[in-house]
RNA sequence: GCAGGGGUGGGAGAGUGGUUAAAUCCAGCGGUCUGUAAAAUCGCCGACUUCGGUCUACGCAGGUUCGAAUCCUGCCCCCUGCACCA
């Protein structure tokens, strides 16, 4: 494959503020291409939160793109800044970690991550391992590699600036801390979301302080969450976890808005922007119906995550449970074990049990009754209208996703 | 430290002595519709209840009152000016 194919691949989905600097991306990236070595990348991950969502993977693939191309990736834990805090997700809590949290962290995330990336082909490090030591002397001489106007630069700062709201010099540290990394990893291209190109440019400012060739900046949109306006994130509760099973994630991905298929397409799929044009040509003159195209997003992603083989399992699960209204095969079980007869009370099972993802079936029996008398919950088939017991073998339906049959 | 403003349900935000479990909006949940989309529409949205009610709630702790989210006292926290420092 020539430069300028690779180049094409690679700067595929990125996105900078200004086409510029997209531009002037590209050639320094073909000019690394063409020196003919394999180029250090790396992308830094946050290892405060653990269960990685859809959002996270995006960065993921591009890191992979360069791997089947034969550079050596990084996948680098930020460990140390993230203790800081970064501005741009200013009102999220960051705890505190303790190494062995850090560490275990770590491991989770990689090994989520490696649903992605080649493990053999990805090192794994984390920023602690240069910042934790780092000596005042050293921290100061990198403090004198910026100046205060290049911080207000960033439309994050210079807002807040203008409007007298604080800044605090921890969230100036902490791109500076990012762009150390840079150097120390020798990096040819950081890969990051476009919410982290100011953090990303800095790499660049000191790795040509330390005479070190800058590296190219690559900014992926954000994903959107399942509501189709805002970040996906787990804080605000419209996320797709990597973790998922594949029966819930086909459902979830089904439940996102017709708008945002498309950037789930480009960034989650490796449908290429050519057959993802015919496809929606097929919607225009009605070969296809768009929730086809939907179901195809879901078995593409999961595809991916998995196997084609639970892709279309989850497939035909859907389509039986949800699209013709079946009582699926599969479903989450109580044990009824041996409870006193007022324990099988349906309101007291549906309020102990929990889905998978952590919620109740119901928060209280007053919830239940509500329920009830909305016509929410069935039992075996047949809607109920008051609270009953159930026994072993019943197959209870609340709300129309929820499932649950009690066993022995 | 001084002065001023404020802390109400998941969020925003009304309410300044009883008719307030607390307007309204958003989010959430459920019904109908449907493509687990969007839109629409109807209903729910503190807990418990023998469905008559009962209990708990408006930063915290006391007090006044037949009765307080609403008035008083003390405390805590947040914001905005100013001062101190430089």
């Amino acid at each position: 494959m020539n430069i300028q194919e690779q180049s094409k691949i690679l700067m595929n989905n990125t996105e900078y503020g200004d086409e510029k600097l997209k531009i002037n991306m590209q050639k320094e990236l073909e000019k690394k291409l063409s020196e003919g070595r394999p180029l250090n990348i790396y992308c830094g991950y946050d290892p405060t939160a653990v269960d990685l969502t859809l959002g996270h993977i995006i960065t993921m693939r591009k890191l992979r793109e360069f791997q089947e191309l034969g550079h050596n990736v990084t996948f680098l834990i930020g460990g140390f800044t993230g203790l800081i805090g970064d501005p741009s997700d200013k009102d999220k809590k960051r705890p505190m970690l303790s190494h062995e949290q850090l560490k275990n962290n770590a491991k989770e995330y990689t090994r989520q991550a490696y649903k992605i990336l080649d493990p053999r082909l990805t090192t794994i490090r984390s920023n602690e391992e240069w910042l934790e030591n780092l000596s005042s002397k050293e921290f100061i001489r990198l403090c004198s590699k910026f100046t205060v106007a290049q911080f207000l630069e960033r439309d994050n700062f210079s807002k807040r600036w203008k409007s007298n709201d604080a800044i605090y010099l921890s969230e100036f540290l902490y791109a500076l801390m990012q762009g150390y990394d840079a150097v120390k990893l020798a990096s040819d291209v950081q890969v990051g979301g476009s919410d982290q190109l100011f953090n990303l440019m800095a790499g660049r400012i000191l790795q040509r302080e330390f005479n070190q060739d800058p590296q190219v900046v690559m900014t992926l949109p954000i994903l959107v969450g399942t509501d189709g306006k805002i970040r996906m994130s787990k804080s605000t509760g419209n996320f797709i976890g990597l973790e998922e099973p594949p029966n819930e994630m086909f459902g979830k991905i089904m439940s996102i808005p017709d708008n945002a298929v498309e950037s789930y397409f480009k960034l989650l799929t490796s449908v290429s922007d050519d057959d993802f044009l015919k496809l929606t040509k097929a919607i225009d003159n009605k070969a296809m119906k768009k929730i086809d195209l939907k179901k195809k997003l879901a078995v593409e992603i999961i595809t991916g995550l998995f196997s084609i083989s639970e892709a279309t399992q989850s497939e035909k699960y859907f389509e039986e449970t949800f699209q013709k209204r079946n009582i699926p095969s599969i479903m989450n079980e109580y044990s009824l074990g041996y409870q006193e007869s007022n324990e099988c009370k349906l309101s007291k099972i549906l309020i102990k049990t929990q889905l998978s993802n952590g919620d109740k079936y119901a928060s209280s029996l007053s919830e239940v009754r509500r329920l009830i008398s909305q016509n929410a919950v069935s039992v075996n088939g047949l809607k109920i209208d008051e609270d009953i017991e159930v026994k072993i073998g019943d197959e209870i339906r609340v709300g129309r996703y929820k499932f649950l049959r009690i066993i022995q």
